[in-house]
DNA sequence: TCGAAAATACCACCAAGTTGGTATTGTTTG
DNA sequence: CAAACAATACCAACTTGGTGGTATTTTCGA
């Protein structure tokens, strides 16, 4: 597998003066290159849907996938987009690294990331505002292997620097987009219940939210402080408050929301 | 909640002399009474797509996402069409008959099943011939509880009867519609591996396709007449030639299959 | 302020999936 | 024919989810 130029790529990315550029740049690189098949940049906006700055993706279906899904329901489980509004100014990971320990089979992994054929990503994310953020991902499609460890060493230093960059480009204000009134995803479990029935509490909406993005109880609950069978009552008494007995169906009642409204 | 006309209804219905006549009792009946929600009668083909021929469904969300996913992915994973094309000419069941053992929690379920709104159904299928078979379908959305035994008692008296006469009108070859070669659930399972790697075998791809209808290793088992434990090996070698490692991949697998061509 | 609900915690049990291993018997195919 | 593979079977261990129970402290609204 051709991985020259995988430095290069990283130290040129650095050298651009426009959003334009940076694209062009990309686009050349990922012809010949095999280190990233997939480029996209993407301002994540707590709250509400990400707006795409900048999306490589050769293959159609995935571009398309990506548009029609990612950007509706997606986004709200990626471990990236989660750390992106974490403690953190900026961020930098490989997807092992930040993914919630049961996200292979989870419902989010089946059902939206193993359909895009990415077997690993790089995620960078720096923040813009409280409430914006700008995200830069590198994805491996299936058959070209995971980022090695020397990769993921060059991307934090260098990314950085190119998002640094960027957010200077972008800080004219015509670039930062409204933000709308979209509930998050503790808050679409809390507002989910039937009107007769009394919703969620605002810690069981945290769990369950924690749940489909693929923590175990035992993960969730060391992310919260609390024990594993505190964590196990919480979904009992979700799964009462929502008439369901299974995670497939939380996962179910959000997707549904999220296309309801 | 009312019930009066849960026999009339039926009674009525066997009354027809053409689809459209039919059709007419149908919605007449759905609005004055809570005996059914929903009413379908579709013509089920082995290895292709059914053909709706009345579909009665009030709400219209439910009935878009009844054609948009039903008729393309969801009738494969039908434990009414699975049971339609075996050994009995006719059928007529409640869901919880044939439903797998772990339906409730299958992938299935949470993703297409669940979002119907659908809470019971009572099916009936007559064999046309020996790809095709036509299916009636009753069925009752949240709220309105289950069907009783005497329901479906009443239900397996005169299922039959409906389902006969239709069978004496629809004899037309114009409205038997032509075959297609689309391949059955097994089929795409064993077609399923790149061409570099070595397919399912036969037998494994049976397992798999057993798996994602919601059956658990044992239940697989019972029907296959060999062991739970050899269930499992077989799991064990179908994750490994498909490279996944959870059954949420299994079904993630099939409907990229699917959409795929 | 009193009571209900929420949040916390622990225990036990069962079903099921996932991952290892070994072994026997046919069948197919190069 | 020999090697590879499919199909069968059993064992063991571990993890997790789901369900049942009990009990304490905190919080918050009527």
């Amino acid at each position: 597998m051709d991985k020259s130029g995988e430095y290069d790529f990283l130290n040129d990315l650095v050298r651009f003066a426009s959003l334009a550029e940076l694209e062009r740049i990309i686009s050349e690189y990922c012809e010949k290159s095999f280190y990233a098949q997939t480029v996209t940049l993407i301002s994540f906006q707590r709250d509400t849907k990400p707006i795409t700055l900048l999306s490589h993706i050769l293959d159609r279906d995935l571009a398309e996938f990506f548009t029609t899904y990612y950007a509706r329901i997606g986004f709200m489980l990626d471990p990236f987009y989660i750390v992106a509004f974490g403690e953190a100014e900026f961020t930098a990971h490989q997807l092992r690294e930040i993914a919630p320990d049961k996200f292979k089979t989870s419902e989010y992994y089946a059902q939206y990331y193993a359909k895009t054929g990415l077997v690993d990503e790089l995620g960078a994310t720096i923040r813009l505002g409280p409430r914006i953020a700008l995200h830069l991902s590198l994805g491996r499609l299936g058959g070209h292997g995971r980022f090695r460890a020397n990769e993921l060493r060059y991307f934090k230093q260098l990314s950085p620097i190119i998002l640094n960059r960027l957010k200077a480009i972008l800080k004219d204000p015509v670039d930062v987009p409204e933000m709308s009134n979209a509930p998050d995803l503790i808050e679409r479990y809390q507002n989910m219940s039937e009107p007769s029935r009394s919703g969620l509490s605002r810690r069981e909406a945290e769990i369950a939210a924690l749940i489909v993005q693929g923590h175990s109880s035992r993960a969730a609950g060391l992310q919260l402080g609390i024990s594993d069978q505190t964590v196990k009552v919480h979904r009992r008494n979700i799964y009462r408050k929502l008439q369901i007995s299974s995670q497939n169906e939380l996962f179910s009642l959000l997707v549904q929301d999220i296309r309801g409204g």
